[in-house]
DNA sequence: GTATGTGCAAATCATTTGCATTCTC
DNA sequence: GAGAATGCAAATGATTTGCACATAC
């Protein structure tokens, strides 16, 4: 069974790049958690491992994660692009709290049937979706509230 | 019929904000096409018809266009945000080409049901959604290029 | 050996903030 | 007249780039 760290390889060699021991060690931290990450995060994570990447490394080589399919850019907030895993996972949308930021992930498979009508219409070869709701959660629901 | 400028009114003054020239401005001029647009674009259109409004005043106002519920955050591309109507346009989901850019537009109605399973099951209060197609289009198709 | 990759420091670009001035209510 | 909004210039924060050195192939 490949592991990402295979797909990964297999993705470089295929491109001429070359595998270098901070790629692998960014794909390895990436895949030790199920979650979303940002560079930022990513950088403390490797960090507090005493794993030595810079933060121009996370950011020249998260192009080439998502080019080989590992990887997506997930949405886009505080400023700066969260991340998710597509490799080993299934798919996932996600419901964004306007309020509190909460994110929590559904499964929605009637997606797939949506894709199928546009590919055909469009003449698109569909890659992937992402799919955002928002609104207001249980707990931040009925406040209504205003920005400052 | 209320415009979009009515209800911008409407919206500042229930919230106890004032209604400034520069924010009438703003509201024609984003609402004098139909296109998505981002700060910088708004910026040179207002620009070049002579309306001076500073880009720091855009940045102040799109929130409030934001809360008011005439437009929406749309898409994060080249390092920037793009926005969208809502007032007085049906919502759309987005098809972009990972290859060139080109972003179409299409319709997709069973979002619909897809919200109301979600509010009932999570409990929450949906505002809305943004659905993003992204592959190849029928330009690029095929070509399955690489980055550099 | 050569071209690619890394990491530092500096540059860039979008966005935000401090502050004095102007204007709406 | 008071509080909010504007616009400038400066600050901030994320990301990119130039360059010297290191290293995978």
């Amino acid at each position: 069974m490949k592991t990402e760290i295979d797909v990964f390889r297999e993705y470089l060699k295929e491109n001429g790049r070359r595998n270098t021991p901070e790629r692998k060690i960014i794909v390895e931290e990436i895949f030790s958690t199920h979650d979303h990450f940002d560079v930022d995060e990513l950088y403390n994570r490797l960090k507090n491992n005493k794993k030595n990447v810079s933060r121009v490394s996370i950011y020249r080589i998260i192009p080439l994660l998502i080019d080989s399919g590992l990887i997506q850019e997930s949405y886009f907030e505080d400023g700066h692009c969260h991340y998710e895993h597509i490799f080993g996972h299934q798919h996932h949308c996600h419901l964004r709290c306007i309020n509190c930021g909460k994110i929590l992930e559904f499964r929605e498979p009637s997606i797939t049937a949506v894709e199928a009508r546009i590919s055909k219409k469009y003449n698109f070869e569909v890659k992937g979706h992402k799919l955002e709701v928002f609104g207001y959660c249980s707990d931040c629901n009925g406040t209504n509230p205003k920005f400052a």
